[in-house]
RNA sequence: GGACCUGUGGUGCAGCCUGGAGUGCACGCCGGCCUGUCAAGCCGGAGGUCGCGGGUUCAAAUCCCGUCAGGUCCGCCA
């Protein structure tokens, strides 16, 4: 039907008769003798000229054919990849006619997203969106490419599976033929892939879809993909390196450049530096620790085990209204306050820095010295400080950190990070039990695995994310493969043994048949290309996304369904709310 | 569950703070003219429940309350 496509179209195929097909982008007539047709497909725009009128409109499909010949002196379009040449003498076919689309098929126009996804199909024509989705089939590509050069079998696992209730709220599916119980979508294919272990597939991969019926961002859909890896007689430093040479050669396919080695950095030095466990290390601001300044102060506001401050360069010319968000988020992040020091000349020539805040009159000489020094804030610089709990301090600074000098997503280099050693409970439940920072089947570090029960918070495990740019990527642990430890993780974490019996039978009876060690990682693809693609929002590389209230303003998902069909799943409508 | 922002012809915006006739801009659409344009140009035209509901007022796109939709964030996402 096409003998080029339209963006091929170029210097080398003047002379040749060509046929391309495509929509219509533009049309310019200028009267009976001539006029210009550019057709687009997704390669491209090229010129056709017609020596006549043609009753084509914008969108319309249509085949041309006509020879390819350079432009006349004067008309070469330098905007055009193809604007050195035209097809001349151009007959059009119609191949399909359309409506005015609901908004101009062009970059160049930002529309509102909810007309973008009501008439998504026209959206993705559009080179923006094409791009983004041809490049997260290529990264793709690169990943399954890289996963199958290391020796990795790609298994598929179900995605009607058992309600296992663990961190995410899973979406239900009610059964037919068993009316009143249900299956649920995996939110990933964690337990299926330790089975697969179990069963002898050494080194598996996947690039699998996740459901999490948990409340949207701009970085999280209901449904989302992932390469889910896991190997068996590995080490931690052996999945990195599978991970690493996965995503850079990603990397590769993506920017044409293959990035260098990913460095490492514990968890704890990540909250104590940049206050997160996601770093984006495209930029500096670290955290500085001033709780040596702040020993035995007089300050009431700084009278707390932890002080930490961050820097804002050229921060000082910001306004008091300014400042006020910036409390109030911090606020909103769980500080007691935000204590801000404009870094002021100090008056007369060669004078040291002064400070300009309301705490300052409360500050002793060393104090101001020494929060000068550790700071090394420089005149015209703003310091925050926030006094609390060490790792409040940290992440609420942390946050600001990400708030004032965040950098686009489209901007500068990509620096990926391994965090590890993360710590093996995060916080205690409503019993008072601690609760898994990652999931009750990872292995505490061995070091610390003699304090699993009298000291808990104290405990990492071998869990381990893998960060971009500020965002989590994926994470990923070492699993525990022995009853013992097991038995007494779940004893820590206060899951007896009927529940683990109840919540995870199958894994732990597989466990009983010979269990390798093994351990693992999943990837968030859908973040890694919208990172790769400068997109701020994964929506943008995802073809037909939700919007943040969970909905499809193409299709009208979600439907209320009929009545008879509820009832074949062995369902009723709940009675209406008053 | 909560906070904030947005909603005005098909699209993107201005108008709102400080109430006074649906007023304006750009693009698109329809018709006409036009032999080298390229986000063509020129002339003419059509197109509106100012998201929806209520309130205040002589008078509401504008002020107030509620609600819906979209977005960003907090909670949530082992």
């Amino acid at each position: 039907m096409r003998t080029h496509l339209c963006g091929q179209i170029g210097p080398a195929e003047v002379g040749t008769k060509v046929r391309v097909c495509g929509w219509v982008a533009k049309r310019r007539e200028h009267g009976e003798h001539l006029a210009f047709v550019d057709a687009r497909d997704h390669t491209g725009i090229v010129q056709c000229v017609i020596p006549g009128t043609v009753d084509v409109r914008s969108e319309y499909v249509i085949a041309v054919e006509g020879v390819v010949r350079p432009r006349p002196e004067g008309t070469v379009n330098p905007d055009l990849p193809t604007g050195e040449v035209e097809i001349g003498d151009c007959t059009v076919e119609v191949l399909g006619i359309a409506e005015p689309p609901p908004f101009v098929v062009d970059d160049r126009v930002d529309v509102d997203e909810t007309i973008r996804l009501k008439n998504r199909f026209v959206d993705l024509r559009r080179p923006r969106m094409q791009q983004n989705l041809r490049l997260r089939a290529q990264i793709n590509g690169a990943l399954r490419a890289s996963m199958d050069r290391q020796g990795f079998v790609e298994v598929e696992t179900p995605l009607l599976w058992a309600p296992t209730p663990e961190g995410a709220r899973e979406f239900v599916v009610p059964s037919r033929l068993h009316h009143g119980s249900f299956y649920v979508l995996p939110q990933s294919p964690q337990l299926a892939k330790q089975l697969l272990m179990v069963a002898g597939f050494d080194r598996y991969y996947q690039i699998a879809r996740c459901m999490r019926d948990e409340d949207l961002r701009a970085d999280r859909q209901f449904e989302f993909s992932q390469l889910d890896v896991e190997a068996s007689f590995v080490s931690q430093e052996d999945v990195l390196a599978f991970v690493s040479e996965a995503v850079l050669s990603a990397a590769e396919v993506a920017t044409g450049e293959r990035p260098g080695p990913i460095p490492h950095m514990t968890w704890a030095e990540a909250i104590d530096r940049y206050g997160t466990d996601k770093p984006d290390l495209r930029f500096g601001m670290e955290l500085v620790d001033l709780s040596a300044v702040f020993d035995g102060t007089e300050v009431k506001a700084f009278a707390a085990p932890c002080v930490k401050a961050m820097v804002i360069e050229g921060g000082a010319d910001l306004g008091r209204s300014k400042l006020d968000k910036l409390t109030d988020r911090a606020k909103a992040l769980g500080a007691k306050g935000l204590a801000w020091f404009r870094v002021t000349d100090g008056g007369g020539e060669g004078s040291t820095p002064g400070l300009d805040s309301p705490l300052d009159r409360f500050l002793s000489e060393p104090e101001r010295a020494g929060l000068l020094s550790a700071t090394a804030a420089a005149v015209g610089d703003l310091v925050l400080v926030v006094a609390d709990e060490h790792r409040l301090a940290c992440t609420v600074l942390g946050q600001l950190r990400v708030d004032t000098g965040g950098r686009p997503v489209s901007e500068g280099p990509f620096r990926f990070l391994w965090v590890v050693d993360f710590p093996m409970f995060d916080g205690v439940d409503g019993d008072g039990n601690p609760i898994a920072a990652h999931h009750p089947f990872t292995m505490p570090h061995p070091d610390d695995l003699d304090r699993l029960e009298s000291d808990p918070a104290s405990v990492r495990s071998q869990a381990y994310d893998l960060v971009l740019n500020g965002w989590e990527l994926g994470s990923g642990s070492v699993r525990v493969h022995r009853g013992d430890i097991q038995s007494r993780v779940f004893a820590v974490l206060g899951i007896s043994d009927d529940e683990a019996e109840s919540r995870f039978g199958f894994l732990l009876r597989a466990f009983h048949f010979g269990a390798p060690p093994h351990a693992g990682f999943a990837v968030g693809i859908d973040r890694l290309v919208a990172i790769f693609a400068g997109e701020e929002s994964i929506r943008e590389v995802i073809a037909f996304p939700k919007t943040q209230s969970g909905s499809d303003p193409m299709t009208g998902a979600p439907k209320p369904l009929a009545a008879g069909l509820l009832a074949e799943v062995g369902l009723r409508p709940a009675p209406a709310k008053d």
